[in-house]
RNA sequence: UCCUCGGUAGCUCAAUUGGCAGAGCGACCGGCUGUUAACCGGUUGGUUGUAGGUUCGAGUCCUACCCGAGGAGCCA
């Protein structure tokens, strides 16, 4: 009996006789010759078919096979260099196929479609190569950035996804009912994670996050995938390090394992080759200054950098870049002032270079209860739902920090995607979440 | 919420000054022993987003609405 493969193993297999179970994805002919492209989720491969081998009855059959029709096929494992698909280099010289089902015309060509009818056929495009190497990479990304906090003490502390009042007096909730009672879905662990490093020290939580902002940008989703670690007797510059080192090894991770997925994207590796420890530090200060001489004389210090803002400081370094000591009046009530100078504080983001931006928000958080309790009464916060957070602050206090972790920025810089809607298998935009 | 652009065949698009609504791809039929988004010949394709208006005549001009895209603000 012919045991089936996967294609990612090909070839391992050859001059063996074996059997592929998939999907035809392409179909072209030559008189008594016949190609088909078949995936099978692991890869893609090419099978032949030659018409006085297999027999006319069997020709005939493969001949009828539309796009998108499932099938099991049987054959010898040939090398040859002209084979395409992933991984390539090998190709099914056909002896049996046995049809599963003869698709419906598939809607998704191998032509060129607009991205409105690609969005509302999104469970039919995740069949195609490139949202097929983008999602492996996303699978590859999330697993090896919690791989790197798991072997560096972390531990995983999930945090709940409803919630009853916001991390951030800011930012659009989305609002649900808890029975009888408003209830929020989450925009950020944070709060929790704050709690939980004083039983285990370092923690991260890891999921969806909910943003109901009116935003229409190539750099937002109403939902998307946060990683946020918060680590106990941490400063700012403890965060820095620890950013800088999970994000250059899911890099180098993703380079050698992925170099098929970033070649199918015809992303280049160069750029992220030089992804590794130390960033370049830049602060909020020096900036300005670069602003102001880069075509920028008047952004006014105290300003929360904008897109265009952004973009420029990112071209001016070739690895991703942190900026730091932001103005305390532009970021969140929980962040530590800097001493000696409180008008900053001490918080940092790191922002993604080639025009990517902010892929990592972070800080350094107040520790101290009756400075938290007067930010918390200056942004006119109600004090009886951070109640239990000042507990955090009576109990122990030491100085901790964190950051949060963007997945799908992190993504489309990464596989250098214009938009992060296909960093994730069914992005929820503004006015659009279907299917 | 604001600004800009767009909606024509299944898909991607064209249509000159307001004057016969077109092409490529797909699908279908036929041909070809190495195709890589194959190629060659043929067939099939339309409520021009919706509702009004101007006009002898509207895909084209006007009004309102619907839907989408890009950006701003805000954020990861």
């Amino acid at each position: 009996m012919t045991s089936v493969i996967s294609v990612a193993d090909i070839a391992q297999h050859e001059g063996q006789e074996v059997a592929v179970k998939g999907w035809l994805t392409h179909k072209t002919g030559k008189g008594k010759l016949l190609f088909l492209r078949v995936r099978d989720g692991s890869g893609f491969v090419q099978a032949v078919l030659f018409r006085p081998s297999v027999g006319d009855e069997a020709f005939s059959r493969a001949k009828k096979l539309t796009q998108e029709s499932s099938l099991i096929l049987t054959g010898k494992v040939k090398k040859d260099q002209r084979a395409p698909g992933i991984p390539g280099g090998y190709e099914l010289d056909v002896s049996g196929i046995e049809v599963v089902q003869i698709a419906e015309p598939f809607p998704i060509t191998p032509k060129e479609h607009g991205v409105d009818f690609l969005l509302d056929r999104r469970h039919l495009w995740l069949r195609s190569r490139r949202q097929w190497a983008i999602l492996r990479i996303r699978a590859t990304v999330i697993r090896e950035m919690r791989n790197w906090l798991d072997g560096n003490g972390f531990v995983l502390v999930d945090t709940p996804i409803l919630t009853p009042s916001a991390a951030e007096g800011t930012t659009t909730l989305f609002e649900t009912d808890f029975h009888g009672t408003p209830a929020f879905l989450t925009q950020s662990g944070q709060l929790y994670n704050e709690a939980n490093i004083f039983a285990f020290g370092k923690v991260y939580c890891f999921g969806p996050t909910f943003r109901a902002e009116r935003s229409k940008t190539r750099r937002h989703l109403q939902e998307f995938w946060m990683l946020e670690p918060e680590v106990a007797f941490a400063h700012l510059e403890d965060l820095m390090e620890i950013e800088e080192q999970l994000v250059s090894h899911v890099v180098q991770f993703v380079l050698v394992h992925h170099a098929k997925e970033l070649a199918l994207l015809e992303r280049g590796t160069e750029k992220l080759e030089r992804v590794l420890p130390p960033f370049p530090r830049l602060s909020y200060d020096d900036a300005v200054e670069m602003l102001h001489a880069g075509g920028f004389p008047d952004f006014k210090w105290g300003d929360d950098f904008g897109s265009p803002h952004e973009t420029y400081l990112t071209e001016q370094f070739d690895k991703p870049v942190f900026v730091h000591h932001f103005p305390s009046e532009a970021k969140a009530f929980y962040m530590e002032p800097e001493p000696g100078r409180p008008e900053v504080c001490r918080s940092a983001d790191l922002l993604a270079p080639e025009g990517y931006g902010e892929i990592i928000g972070g800080s350094e958080r107040m520790s101290d209860p009756e400075k938290l309790l007067a930010a918390i009464r200056q942004h006119n916060l109600p004090e009886e739902a951070y109640d239990w957070y000042l507990d955090l602050r009576r109990y122990g206090s030491v100085p901790h920090g964190g950051f949060g972790l963007g997945v799908e920025r992190t993504l489309a810089w990464i596989c250098k995607l214009p938009h992060v809607r296909e960093t994730i298998p069914y992005p929820r935009l503004l006015d659009r979440f279907y299917p």
